[in-house]
RNA sequence: CGGAGUAUAGCUCAGUCUGGUAGAGCACAGCCUUCGGGAGGCUGAUGUCGGAGGUUCAAAUCCUCUUGCUCCGACCA
């Protein structure tokens, strides 16, 4: 991709209305816009994120046999009528009326779909365990919305729905889950903390937070030490507790090994039994004919809020540094001197390598945004810093004599010369 | 929902107290000079002063109503 041609309007002045890192950041490096209260535009270079989140939840989810579909973002009324929770959701959830004075209403949430297209279609005991999920427009009605995409009113949601035969399928269902999210995580360069919660609105009985640590989260933490050290197995099982459920008197981790930080929720999974079940008649036959209700759980990660948890816990003085697993592009290159021949052609040559051959799928291709802008060195550095792209490539015209160019590490800011040809072997097409 | 603010150019804000020609910096467009960390100069374009009503010879400014947005609290992916 050309900067010139990209539509990232990138900007040296913070808004006003921003007071944490990653709104301010977000807003800066034109990934979003805000467009009403909680409400935001997101911009090629955000969706460029969002999509490398999906796609690494899209990995794990199929792992255990989760499978993508959509379900709608507006619902009929009737449903939730059924369930019981039209009344019992409240303000919370933005009512709409159709030209037939139906009611509506925009989902913030989706079991009544989940068990509805369930009922509809899974008749035997041999169709489970089943578990649906999607990446989806959510809206909430918050209160007070704030801290841009950290708490927003509309937002993207990965939401999960599984259907087992008993209480120990679907435990072995919420377990799998649980991994997989503490993979998920994990992969995106986060550290995530699970603690227990309550269910909310949801309902049931068995609930878990992810949470990733960030100095501006809403949520305060009491945790294990050994948490942030510790293998996905045991990460179920070391002690963490938000501080509405923690009490000194009866913890059992001593308080030298006890840390307490802030958090940002970025994932809650549940299990709900057969509320939804029961409640919408949603049932399937036993081996002996019987009617079975099965056990649910339903389970979310707040993709859009995740982008702004892994800012928080991700960016320095001048800017965003992007995990390479969820940049949203691998490298960029900066020519410093447009009018320089040599520097123009090393810098194209560069970018056709990486960038050339879009036929190519192997898997090691690696995209790439090429500041070809005709604007002064200073812009570009502090652009490329503030993208916070994890790779920077600068081609400049004292070292290009010498046939060098720079790469340089966004994190570590570490500068290693090599020549275009070695950048080409590193971050060109494979085939 | 309770409390507190705020609304003037794309952004950050001045001007409002004390009514009298709509402002600055940044950004934007053109030209010139620069060129290893948001450089400099010249020229230029940009506004229903959030909306409605009122007072007045005259309203961004005073009064009334209204809407949006932000912040602080209790709720939430």
């Amino acid at each position: 991709m050309l900067f010139s041609n990209f539509f990232a309007p990138t900007s040296k002045d913070t808004p006003a209305d921003a007071k944490i890192a990653s709104h301010i950041l977000m807003l800066r490096s034109g990934m979003v816009s805000q467009a009403a209260s909680g409400i935001y535009y997101w911009l090629p270079l955000a969706t460029r994120v969002l999509e490398k989140i999906s796609r690494i939840i899209d990995e794990e989810q199929a792992r255990i046999n989760s499978q993508k579909m959509y379900f709608t973002t507006i619902q009929s009324a009737d449903l939730w009528i059924e369930s019981g929770r039209y009344e019992a959701y409240g303000k919370e959830m933005l009512r709409l009326k159709d030209r037939k004075d139906g009611d509506f209403l925009y989902s913030p949430t989706n079991e009544e779909q989940a068990t509805d297209i369930f009922r509809k279609y899974v008749k035997s005991y041999r169709g489970l365990p089943l578990c649906l999920y999607q990446i989806h427009w959510k809206f909430r009605d918050e209160i007070r919305p704030r801290f841009g995409v950290m708490r927003g009113r509309e937002f993207l949601m990965k939401d999960a729905y599984s259907f087992d035969i008993n209480f120990e399928g679907a435990k072995a269902s919420y377990m799998k889950m649980f991994q997989a999210y503490i993979r998920t995580f994990r992969r995106m360069g986060l550290t995530p903390i699970p603690v227990q919660a309550d269910s909310g609105a949801i309902g049931g009985n068995m609930s878990h937070e992810f949470q990733i640590l960030a100095e501006t989260g809403e949520s305060t933490l009491y945790y294990d030490k050994k948490l942030p050290t510790a293998s996905d197995e045991e990460l179920m099982n070391i002690f963490a507790v938000t501080n509405e459920k923690y009490d000194p008197n009866t913890s059992s981790i001593p308080e030298n090994e006890l840390m307490v930080s802030k958090g940002v929720e970025v994932g809650h999974i549940f299990y709900f039994g057969t509320k939804y079940s029961k409640a919408m008649n949603a049932f399937v036959l036993d081996e002996n004919g019987n009617k079975l209700y099965p056990e649910m759980g339903s389970y979310g990660i707040g993709v859009s809020r995740l982008i702004a948890a892994i800012i928080e816990s991700s960016h320095d003085e001048r800017g965003i540094i992007w995990p390479e697993a969820v940049a949203p592009f691998d490298v960029t290159l900066l020519n410093l001197h447009h009018k320089n021949e040599k520097c123009r052609e090393a810098a194209q040559k560069i970018y056709e390598a990486i960038n050339g051959h879009r036929k190519c799928s192997a898997p090691t291709q690696k995209e790439v945004l090429y500041d070809d802008r005709e604007i002064s060195i200073g812009e570009k550095f502090a652009d490329a810093d503030l993208i916070g792209i994890p790779w920077q490539v600068i081609v400049g015209e004292k070292k290009i004599k010498n046939n060098l160019v720079e790469l340089k590490n966004r994190k570590t800011g570490e500068i290693i010369e090599m020549s275009p040809e070695e950048i080409i072997e590193r971050f060109g097409k494979k085939c």
